[in-house]
DNA sequence: ACCTGAACACCGTTCAAGT
DNA sequence: ACCTGAACACCGTTCAAGT
């Protein structure tokens, strides 16, 4: 059957998808065009060229992550849950993030997380520059824990990895730290156990 | 006149310099050839193919990064001794570091630092699994401080960014924080925060 | 063992021409 | 306003043929 008139949001859409199947790479005008039953130039016509195409797939991911409802009885069981929220969001369309992340758009994305963080610090009573602070340093332990744990999940076997350098022997007078260096970490004990530390201190602050 | 016969190592060497000047997209098989005086087949026979050429790279720069010398009088201060000199070292080179991060060996890279952390918080007096966990939370934290930092830098301009988004009123009776967010965050002084943060909790310890 | 040119199967993009 | 096919200037890779 004739198809009807080719929209923007119609390419968006299908690109889109073929991104989340196949990753950047997997997008091709061309087959792109062969997905939508129309000619490669007419996307042109509606997207510009692939770059904004893809410029434009970033924006939408961007967001739809501005969605943050932080959950908990005390600020720092609330920064802990937007953490979480984060994290799986992000997981549940790795290739679009990695492209937000490509742009440099990953602190813009987490604009809305800085504001819920905002509230959490104040209601842990922290006022002005000090609580500015503590909200960028959660702000970027957050962050870099999830672009660590990205960076983790797309290494492949790695050699030497840690299990190797580890082995009983390396750490001399200290065989129970090599046999936990030896262990794969498990990112969300680690992710607790940091973001608790770091509030901690920072709340309890250096003049206290 | 004549060149002499190529080697796996002047491609390598052409290679990388072309990758330094123009980032991986700038390094066309084609492109290589030219630079080199031969036929691009000719490299295919010494490297493989593009692919397993920047693998080669990658190879490299991990090797490179490996060197970490730990300076200062206290454990804390040498800790962050140790995140300066990388990332001193990282910004000398950022393609190939991205390249790195893109390939997830990141983690790899850091294994000589691991290495020194250990060291660190055995001097501090910590064993065992806390100790493995300690190395573990600055380690992340390290590491995902420089992800976040890469990331704002290579950030175009952002809008709304955080200086539009925290205007004063933003932050109802608190405007010294609206203030303090609607300045670009200092990143060497928020290390230097965070660090000393985490790792004065982290050694203080839960039990005490 | 090393190098070569020709050929193949892809790309993204432009443009003049259609309706 | 929207769509089209043809053409251009690139890619990475393979392969048979050279020395």
């Amino acid at each position: 059957m004739a198809r009807s008139a080719l929209t923007r949001e119609e390419v968006l859409e299908a690109a889109s998808a073929l991104v989340r199947r196949h990753g950047p790479t997997g997008l091709t005008m061309r087959g792109l065009a062969a997905e939508l039953g129309t000619a490669v130039t007419s996307i042109y016509w509606h997207v510009g060229n692939r770059e904004r195409l893809l410029d434009a797939l970033v924006e939408r991911t961007v967001q739809e992550m501005g969605a943050v409802r932080p959950a908990g009885r005390t600020p720092a069981e609330r920064i802990v849950s937007v953490a979480r929220t984060l994290r799986r969001e992000i997981r549940a369309r790795p290739h679009l993030i990695a492209m937000v992340h490509e742009r440099g758009l990953t602190e813009r994305m987490f604009l809305p997380a800085q504001r819920a963080l905002v509230d959490e610090v104040h209601a842990a009573g922290l006022r002005g520059a000090r609580a500015a602070d503590a909200v960028r340093a959660v702000q970027f332990q957050i962050v870099g824990f999830l672009l660590v744990e990205r960076n983790r999940e797309r290494s492949p076997a790695q050699s030497p990895g840690e299990g190797e350098l580890w082995d009983p022997g390396a750490a001399p007078g200290d065989p129970a730290l090599a046999r936990a260096l030896a262990r794969p970490a498990d990112p969300e004990r680690l992710f607790l156990l940091s973001v608790r530390a770091l509030t901690e201190a920072l709340l309890a602050g250096p003049d206290r």
